[in-house]
RNA sequence: GGCCUGGUAGCUCAGUUGGUAGAGCAGAGGACUGAAAAUCCUUGUGUCGGUGGUUCAAUUCCGCCCCAGGCCA
């Protein structure tokens, strides 16, 4: 885990090698098929070396999700164990994180006839009013939104209406299985959050470069896009966009990237920093991705000492 | 060289009919259950270009100087 362009892509390959592992990507933008540039993609070479799990799924006119998410996470995790290697999970999207390691109640899905019917009344009325309405099916959850937190208020509704039961009730169904497996929850954060930044303002700069407005055009060909799909509101996409729809020129969009990035980074920090029993390295220092590789050899070796003693079998 | 317009938060700017100033963006911190690279919350002391003067009081008025842009020579 770590936030954006912290290195996490080297890291995985080389733990893939040096323990025979399969890499499982825990990223909300590489699911999508034809988005290279601004997705920070594994070039081919990296990909033939170390093949990625859960990259290239779906189209960018298609949605995904964190149950999803979840669920096919298991799957290649169930079907790489299966074979006798190890699932190394890479990625920085932590809601996703979040919910293959705590579970995620069973709940309806997203149901886009309903969303597009709370949208209008959310046009006409506000959100407050339909907080407001929230407040009457779903109190607690209610109490817990800001009136002014629309996607959330949007989701509570829809499960209250599509399941006749508040959303806050049914959060006790969670799917507690616990996962099968024990988990290294490595964590590669910046000492330095300046330096992180130079990065960021690098590799945005490349990006632009290496043709991420002219990739979002061909795009825009191939599939037909909004620029509301969750695949249009990515990083760099999203400002891209604007940008050829005549909102700002080049300049700024390469002060809009960056900003976008930054704050990107620092949620993916927040939620790093919120969790408890991480592994920390500094993904600044040189050696990172041996160092990792050695911590994860002892820690591998003590695990399998101690699975001996315990099973006695 | 002369005239004009600017110089206020990291950036773009507002404002104070004289009582030491506030927006947007950026930055920082936080929340997070089928959109999560999403969505939302909190957070603004800065020699108001410098220096003299007038005044009880100047960022605000006046003089000079510096800097930037424009116009005229």
């Amino acid at each position: 885990m770590g936030p954006t362009a912290s290195g996490k892509t080297g890291v995985a390959v080389e733990l893939a090698q040096h323990f025979q592992g399969e890499i499982v990507s825990v990223d909300s933008v590489l699911v999508y098929r034809d988005m290279n540039i601004g997705a920070a993609r594994p070039d081919a070479a990296t990909l033939r070396a170390a093949p990625h799990r859960l990259i290239n799924i779906i189209a960018p006119t298609e949605r995904y999700s964190a149950a999803l998410f979840r669920r096919d996470a298991l799957a290649s995790m169930a079907n790489i164990s299966a074979r006798g290697r190890i699932p190394i999970l890479a990625g920085g999207t932590m809601l996703y994180f979040k919910a293959l390691i705590e579970g995620i109640s069973i709940l309806p899905a997203a149901d886009a006839h309903l969303r597009a019917e709370i949208e209008a009344r959310a046009a006409r009325n506000g959100w407050p009013s339909l907080h407001a309405e929230l407040a009457k099916v779903d109190p607690p959850t209610a109490a817990r939104l800001k009136s002014t937190d629309a996607q959330r208020i949007q989701r509570a509704l829809e499960v209250c209406y599509l399941t006749g039961a508040a959303m806050s009730q049914q959060f006790g169904d969670r799917q507690t299985s616990p996962l099968p497996y024990r988990i290294l929850p490595i964590a590669l954060l910046p000492s330095d959050r300046k330096a992180l930044h130079q990065r960021i303002d690098r590799r945005f700069a490349a990006m632009l470069d290496q043709g991420l407005v002219e990739e979002l055009q061909q795009l825009k060909q191939v599939y037909a896009l909004q620029a509301t799909l969750p695949a249009m509101r990515a990083v760099g996409y999203r400002q891209a966009w604007e940008y050829l729809e005549g909102e700002f020129d080049r300049k700024e969009l390469a002060a809009r990237g960056v900003a976008a990035t930054r704050q990107l980074a620092k949620r993916q920090l927040s939620w790093l920093r919120a969790m408890r029993e991480l592994i920390v390295f500094d993904c600044l220092e040189r050696d990172l991705a041996s160092n990792v590789c050695a911590y994860a050899e002892l820690w591998t070796t003590r695990h399998r000492a101690v699975g001996r003693v315990d099973t006695g079998s």
